[in-house]
DNA sequence: TAGATTGTTAATCGATTAACAATC
DNA sequence: TAGATTGTTAATCGATTAACAATC
């Protein structure tokens, strides 16, 4: 069934939203919704939500419209929320701890393993649960359970030298931070970036143009419509 | 000159990684580059560059290329960096915190003023030399100093009553880190989300599905080029 | 069956890329 | 002048919307 091949990150961006929205309406207690339905509820067309869906395969029923429960959980299976990879954190600063203890990684497909710093102050703590490793102990630290992801929050200079060591390390995967360009250098490795800086310069570009803003990225996202 | 008008939000948001590569550029004393180098450094066409630049005006010169200075000094005009829009931020949870301390918001065209939280043990505290204040007083404060942006760190059950009390207080400008969606009750407000969780579950299909990113959002987004 | 709503194809719209004349 | 590179128009490509036949 799933016909998921070349899905564009146009629809893929969207997926988040609609399990989003429909874990909601799941815990409002609705059972059955059309697209039209959802469609003035995230103020998109019927016709896209349709779409959309039918990348993955046929959800709906002709006449009826979509099970809310059945639908939110195809598209958890869609995008893996299932599969909790082993994910390690970098850089236990402001960003980071607040990384680590506000993300409800486990809800979301991963399951944080451990947190790394190189400060001395910073080693030993504990972050909601997980425990600040010293950096140069990683190596040894995979050996034992191997991350496949990590989250890093550490500066733009120290990126470059972090993923140089990581990545051999078989973690091809980064939720970036910074704005240093993992990709770059890396073409294979799967990276999603929060560009918290140019979020907000976007924001101040639509402030001072008087200009509103339309869907955009995920971290980083606006909304018209 | 400036032809921005109907500028689409693709462009707008391929402004503030201009602005930072040319920051960079200039730190490192290039005072030339043609949008072919340009393009090889940032992963784009040349053409894209130069469409991009000419919707705000003619920066360049034939047969030269752009002097880096003055085209950084210009983006940054276009972007409007030099307003340093007055910005309280709600919720001094650990997100919020972390985004008080983290940020740069003088250097990115805004100047944090306040912080607000509800609880007892939160308020009096100092963050990165800003005060924590009672969420009672705001009324109060803002007849001293007109806030004209918010980052909203708080939880998402709470947003919709601090949009209720910001905006006829004269706030129409949010950086907002929750799910809610202020734009279907305030379709005026400038809103720019930052949605982590959707971009890790962006992530965590684009692992799922063994698939590359490609350009995304600011808070959004991602790279593959 | 009649009504509703999907799945899917076709039409439109917008964004990106290519090409090239203008000009430094 | 010759060479380079912009600004801008035209061509292509992709994403969104509209329409409708299939079908529950």
């Amino acid at each position: 069934m799933p016909k998921r091949d070349n899905i564009s990150m146009s629809v893929i961006r969207r997926l988040p939203r609609y399990y989003r929205f429909l874990n909601q309406l799941k815990k409002e207690g609705v059972t059955r919704i059309s697209s039209t339905e959802l469609s003035a509820k995230l103020g998109l067309t019927a016709s896209q939500i349709r779409q959309d869906l039918n990348c993955f395969g046929g959800f709906g029923q002709q006449g009826y419209g979509y099970i809310v429960e059945q639908l939110a959980a195809e598209i958890g299976r869609i995008l893996g929320v299932e599969h909790n990879y082993h994910t390690v954190l970098f850089g236990a600063g402001n960003l980071g701890r607040a990384i680590a203890a506000h993300m409800d990684f486990e809800a979301l497909g991963f399951h944080l393993i451990g947190i790394f710093d190189t400060s001395p102050q910073k080693i030993g703590t504990v972050i909601h649960g997980t425990e600040v490793m010293d950096t140069a102990i990683f190596e040894e630290f995979c050996q034992k359970d191997k991350p496949e992801m990590a989250v890093l929050c550490i500066p733009r200079t120290a990126v470059e030298a972090t993923v140089d060591r990581l990545y051999p390390l078989g973690v091809h995967n980064y939720w970036n931070f910074s704005h240093y360009d993992i990709s770059m250098k890396y073409p294979d490795a799967i990276v999603e970036n929060v560009h918290l800086n140019d979020s907000l310069l976007t924001l101040c570009y639509q402030i001072s143009n008087f200009k509103k803003p339309s869907a955009g990225i995920p971290a980083e996202k606006s909304k018209t419509e």
